[in-house]
DNA sequence: GGTGTCGCTGTTTTT
DNA sequence: CAGCGACACC
């Protein structure tokens, strides 16, 4: 973010330097102290200067104090950034007591210290997608339903959608009448109950579960109102039913401060597909009658011809409020469009491009991104870039946390603070091999689920299980032992041998190391042959010395010294709730990549979009549905305005995906664009595709083209009648064919799989009979 | 008890 | 073209 803002200067007696270079709209939003507050600001106007402008001034000037003051953003970078602006404009004590952090630390660090009423323990799990999935495998096994018709994915989706709109098992099952739902009804409820006995939240828990505290814990509701004076919400139009609960419950009850401050742009909302509702601030005006409504419509980022560009696509979409968006900038230069062969010639395109701009407009790496609507377009960019030796970081913070080797560690870490997470004890319980077979641990679930105990319980006293013998004892015993040793570490389990252990409390990374070297993980990954790298043991040090900097900040930011035990929870907490966009370093002098999504909230002088073609941008999956529509084309509003003066749009001819060449068609977005201030280029027939091979393998031309002219063949004759094969579905008859828009979609009555609507391009069909 | 291979499936965006 | 589960083999 540039703090570099023309100002329209207002004259007054006494000048402020917290008010002194804003404009009228501005002002009025930092210096409005008492009662709701909307702030409507467009892209690029400001939005975050003011907020935090306001902060300063509810601070310094109306004189609260800073622990009274909440802000909430969407990522830790986004809090990260705001903390840091604002620490610059008070003193660092005063900084350090604000709360500056996400919906979902808030809610866990809330929860964390009220776990108790809450059925939980503070070392409660938070579960990640691959322990969501786990965790309903295993529901689904205890109900005997098969992971082949309930895709664990489809059906955490479903749950997840309920939950955001706070909708719980019961009320699920009330409403569920088809055998699907009616099914995923009770793995819901299953799915909830393994989560309640191993300790767990999931993402959507946590806000769940701070609904609940606010809801049914009227003393602890009332201190945290009196505690959060000032709510101040960042990206509003992102929130989802749960969110909006919780920040009323704080803010908007009848004892309640009422001063809550939201700033947000209904044309960014992209997050519906995640329960964010967008009336939460179209209704703002309606949930907070007192509320007063700040415009910020001058943009300080783009050229006129960028900001010219994104307002007329987003013009298109119906439902929406109209509004201006103006910038006193240059006029700038022409969006370029750009048509390339297919996505490796787009990635070179892209790749000499940034090149030219850094080498010729002395552009740094560092000012320039690269978006896209799919992780998995990354790939060919990221190898171009390689081979050209163009320095390049990506938005992918948890990528990290997936990995083998620091999912077996933070399982380890897990178990210490929660012994009845079973998703993680079941993970590392024989990881790395310690002689306890799946034999022994299916017999000790077995025990556990008919004595009615918990795992935890079993590993404890292996010897009660008459299934095991006594070598498996001997191992369970011996696991159990270097675990409790842990514990008693820790400050979590009391010592057997002297009472005051706790008194030296270990470091955290003297920990994390110590429990790599006496887990044996250390030992097994470096002695991994599959790893000749020894990627996967510099790994294991990322994470001491991640550990290490969660270890240095926390003592930082806090008054007093955190326990042993807050240090190894609040760890496990940050490492659960990392963002994508966490890992971008703004100092890093590198070329951004990241999807559109992560995209929001960020700028850059250069930006390149790839892939703005249909069935990309906008999402095949969103095609069939007008409002998904219109959130795809905020999405592509959301990438353009983040550009400040150069913005390149590319797409392709053709495009392989899944390992299928397929002919792409250019986004329909792109006919919505003002021609005047678009400068199209087809530099397609510029390329050789068949460069690409070596000549051995030049006998790849002809299947290749003919697939091609097949594909084509199919769009214009496929009757209906037609008998065809899908790939899954297997074979069928055309009953319809129709053109919608540019696609031609085909209903076809399948034997097996029933009647399916398809979109030609995109279904991998073949002619049967003529 | 650990490793390798085969074949299947599912492929958006994320806290 | 993944990543996973099931299975067989060492």
């Amino acid at each position: 973010m540039t703090d570099a803002i023309t100002t329209t200067r207002r004259s007054t007696a006494e000048t402020d330097p917290l008010l002194d270079d804003l404009t009228t709209p501005q002002r009025d939003a930092v210096t409005h102290v008492e009662g709701p507050l909307l702030v409507l600001a467009g892209a690029g106007s400001g939005k975050t200067r003011v907020i935090t402008r306001r902060i300063a001034h509810l601070i310094l000037r109306v004189g609260i104090a800073p622990w009274q003051v909440a802000a909430i953003t969407f990522t830790n970078k986004a809090a990260g950034e705001m903390r840091d602006r604002v620490t610059q404009l008070m003193s660092e004590r005063q900084a350090r007591a604000l709360t500056v952090c996400t919906y979902h630390s808030l809610c866990a660090r809330i929860i964390r210290a009220h776990a108790e009423p809450l059925g939980l323990t503070p070392g409660y799990s938070i579960y990640d997608t691959s322990d969501q999935k786990a965790a309903v495998k295993s529901a689904l096994k205890s109900l005997d339903l098969s992971a082949g018709n309930f895709p664990p994915a489809t059906v955490l989706a479903t749950i997840s959608n309920a939950k955001n709109e706070l909708i719980d098992a019961d009320e699920f099952t009330k409403t569920a009448f088809d055998f699907y739902s009616k099914s995923v009804a009770r793995v819901y409820a299953k799915y909830q109950s393994v989560l309640k006995k191993n300790n767990a939240l999931d993402f959507d828990d946590l806000l769940i579960k701070m609904v609940e505290l606010l809801r049914d814990h009227t003393e602890v509701a009332a201190a945290l109102r009196d505690r959060y004076q000032y709510v101040l919400i960042d990206e509003y139009q992102d929130t989802n039913h749960a969110q909006f609960m919780i920040a009323h419950a704080l803010t908007g009850g009848p004892d309640s401060s009422q001063n809550i401050c939201v700033t947000g742009d209904p044309d960014q909302s992209i997050y519906a597909w995640r329960g964010a509702n967008i009336r939460n601030i179209l209704e703002f005006e309606s949930h907070y009658p007192a509320a007063r409504t700040i415009r910020l419509e001058q943009n300080y980022r783009s050229t006129k011809r960028i900001l010219a560009v994104a307002d007329t696509l987003i013009k298109h979409n119906r439902k929406r409020r109209d509004k201006d968006l103006w910038t006193q900038n240059d006029q700038g230069d022409h969006v370029a469009l750009v048509k390339c062969y297919n996505e490796r010639h787009e990635a070179q395109w892209l790749v000499d491009r940034l090149t030219e701009l850094n080498q010729q407009e002395d552009l740094a790496w560092g000012a320039m991104a690269v978006f896209y609507r799919v992780n998995s377009l990354s790939r060919v960019i990221e190898d171009a870039l390689r081979e050209a030796r163009v320095p390049y970081q990506i938005a992918r913070g948890t990528a990290f946390y997936e990995r083998q080797e620091i999912k077996d560690s933070i399982a380890f870490l897990r178990i210490i603070a929660n012994p009845n997470d079973e998703v993680s004890l079941a993970r590392i319980i024989n990881t790395p091999a310690r002689g306890i077979s799946d034999r022994s641990v299916k017999a000790m679930q077995a025990y556990a689920l008919a004595h009615d105990v918990t795992m935890a319980a079993v590993v404890a006293q292996p010897a009660q299980v008459p299934a095991l013998n006594t070598r498996a004892v001997n191992s369970i015993e011996r696991f159990h032992k270097m675990v409790n040793a842990w514990r008693v570490q820790a400050g979590l389990a009391p010592s057997s041998v002297c009472a005051d252990a706790g008194e030296h409390e270990p470091t955290l990374r003297f920990f994390v190391q110590q429990m790599l070297r006496e887990s044996g993980l250390e030992q097994y990954y470096r002695k991994d042959t599959a790893d000749p790298g020894e990627e996967r043991i510099m790994n294991l040090g990322e994470l001491v010395s991640s550990a290490q900097q969660f270890e240095d900040e926390l003592e930082r930011e806090t008054q007093e010294m955190p326990t042993f035990t807050e240090k190894l929870m609040g760890y496990l907490e940050q490492v659960s709730l990392v963002s994508d966009v966490d890992a971008i370093d703004d100092n890093q002098g590198a070329v951004t990549l990241m999807t559109l999504h992560a995209a929001k909230g960020l700028e850059f002088p250069a930006i390149v979009m790839a892939g703005v073609e249909d069935g990309l941008l906008p999402h095949a999956r969103s095609q069939d549905d007008d409002d998904a529509i219109e959130e795809e084309r905020r999405l592509f509003f959301v990438g353009m305005t983040r550009a400040m003066r150069n913005l390149m749009l590319t797409f392709t001819r053709e495009r392989t995906v899944f390992g299928q060449t397929l002919p792409a068609i250019p986004s329909r977005f792109l006919r919505e664009l003002p021609t005047e201030h678009v400068d199209t280029r087809d530099l397609s027939d510029a390329f050789d595709p068949y460069g690409e091979f070596d000549e051995e393998d030049n006998d790849l031309m002809t299947p290749r083209a003919a697939r091609r002219a097949d594909a084509l063949r199919q769009v214009d004759e496929i009757p209906p009648g037609t008998m065809v094969r899908h790939p899954s579905f297997g074979l069928g008859r055309v009953i319809a064919v129709n053109n919608v828009g540019s696609q031609t979609r085909a209903r076809v009555e399948f034997n097996t799989a029933g009647v399916k609507t398809l979109v030609l391009q995109y279904a991998r069909l073949e002619r049967v009979s003529p």
